[in-house]
DNA sequence: AATGAATGAGTTTTCATTCAT
DNA sequence: AATGAATGAAAACTCATTCAT
């Protein structure tokens, strides 16, 4: 009899989510999940329509969370704050939780053509929240960038990255490595230093 | 009988080139294969050992071939101008060969042990020639830097992002991608921007 | 709540024969069962014993009502009366239950070796009842039959097709259905016309 | 090595017609298939598209077969012989190809939509010819019939039964049973008897 | 009476690879 | 150089059935 406090659903995600991190989508079988899960990969199907809709759940609940809370961050009406504010956001959501992200941003080109619109249409709009504060922030006169778009995909290439080396056992713990990309983000737009950072 | 200036295992790699960066290795089959170079399943083993022997010779002279580029960039003595160089190094290659890249940064852990670990090796021979002309520009006060190390994965991440997006019919050409990608990283190490790009 | 008309074996029963009749025995699932029946598959085993055991029921259920009907018709003592309501008999029990005649005829070999000699039996005792009418007539010299076997397999196999196509929207109805068999069963074993009937 | 005059890909079409006809489509296994034939289940792909695609392939054959026979057959003026050969051929195909005509009739519904439609499309075609045989007929005088459909229907289903009967081992032999069959039909129509066939 | 959970064995089909020719 | 033939193992998924609750 399996643990009260963990349902055999959340296993199976759970195994999902560590497998196609760690061998991707298509280097995942069955089996492996059913393993991981420790189940037969007949009993899996209780818990799971298709391996492909294991993957769009997946996603979905990253990309949804990371969305909600961008969407807060984003009410901000300083550009400088409110970009410090999405920086740490996602490189610590990246940080914190490395294997969603990781997944997401892998494994969108498995997915079949309808599943691969629905989620590329969730992180397109994640996407717009970024651009849109870029966008801000020059007209404003706080940020100076030559193009949005290429800072843009730089700013979000460079903070994702951190899913693929950060520990919490590493040099930097979670603060340290928020404090750094900020950083990085406010000179990557040519905005002003804050206060006590000047490296 | 093909061309007499494309042999046979060069369309092999180009098929297998074009395949794994579109569908993945594990997503992609030797019929697939096979098709897309023109030959039987059975023929393709002329051409080739494994499957995993192809994508690592993909890998394999993909990073050879940007590793000894940038290692003669790296001879440069000033700081910003060598930083400069590697950048629009890392930035062209990932530009104009979309393909090698990403499925030198994608599917490395598709290789078995002994595999990634010689691919491994290459990467990590060239992210360090970046520590280290990171490292020399902030001995030398050319850059303000708060983590050399965190500094290097932004940049080589932010720069590998091209890949992803960059077409030759966009807005920008390959000289303004370069450009703008220099101009970010500058600004990322804290080096004064160069003469006429103040933005 | 079910129905107090309906017994929840009934509804069983009846979503059986309805998928068995459009998709065969092996092309239904008990899933399949048991969402048409409203149960869950483990619900189903309450009132069935195995899917085989559910499809010999119907089987069963469908000969043995025939074959009562059709012990009843045959101690008519004319010939051509007697043909007449066997034919009649047989017509219109394909034509209104086309389920249950269909899954009799089609499903035979999907049965193991037990069920199947059961059914086969009653099917025989059946068939028995038309030679032996077929027999008798044209010893008597109401009919004129070249080889009596054939024209018994004739007359089943022409007046079971009726299951095949026959609905109740359509041009004939019932009677006029029972009344064309009726007339072209006479012309095959060689009994004069009835008085009304000469086309 | 196998036989010189029987190819593989033929033995793998014989193995489906005898199982198909002896088990269903749905009732047969891959695994089956492969060891009638001899074959592992992974060679079998080397000579089929889908098992799917084996049937079509069967059901085309054995269609397109009758089909060119009976457009040669049909093109007799007179009515009554014109009948009589329609009903000679099919009775002689049923008995002489019983797998296949039997895996034609019993198999239709087991196709998918768009294979379906092209068996069904032949099938139409053929009786077709039937139906206007039976119409000029009764145009010309030469047959008395109620319903032209319903007595095309009953000949039809009369005629094929015989594949699921007739042996050449049995009373009769193929000729018997075409003039039996032949003569029962003309009864059917209320053609006049031919010379030598009073019975 | 009813069902979630579970599964061993099955389904059709594809996998990467080998080998005789 | 090239390939048809072949396959054991695996892919994702479904099967009919059982059982504890």
């Amino acid at each position: 009899m399996p643990s009260a406090t963990t349902s055999t659903s959340e296993r199976v995600q759970d195994a999902a989510l560590r497998l196609f991190a760690e061998r991707g989508y298509h280097g995942t079988g069955i089996r492996q999940l059913a393993d991981a899960a420790g189940l037969s990969s007949a009993s899996l199907y209780h818990y799971m329509g298709t391996k492909e809709e294991l993957l769009v759940a997946i996603m979905r609940s990253s990309l949804t969370g990371l969305l909600d809370a961008a969407e807060q961050v984003v009410q901000m009406d300083d550009p400088g704050e409110r970009l410090d504010a999405l920086v740490r956001l996602h490189v610590r959501t990246h940080a914190t939780a490395p294997e969603q992200t990781r997944v997401v941003d892998d494994e969108v080109n498995a997915l079949s053509a309808g599943a691969r619109a629905e989620v590329v249409a969730l992180r397109d709009r994640y996407e717009t929240l970024w651009q849109s504060a870029l966008d801000d922030g020059v007209a404003r006169g706080a940020f100076r960038i030559g193009s949005v778009a290429v800072a843009r995909r730089a700013l979000l290439e460079m903070c994702s990255g951190v899913a693929r080396w950060w520990t919490p056992d590493g040099e930097l713990d979670l603060d340290d490595l928020q404090r750094e990309y900020a950083g990085l983000a406010r000179r990557l737009v040519g905005a002003p230093l804050r206060h006590a950072e000047s490296w």
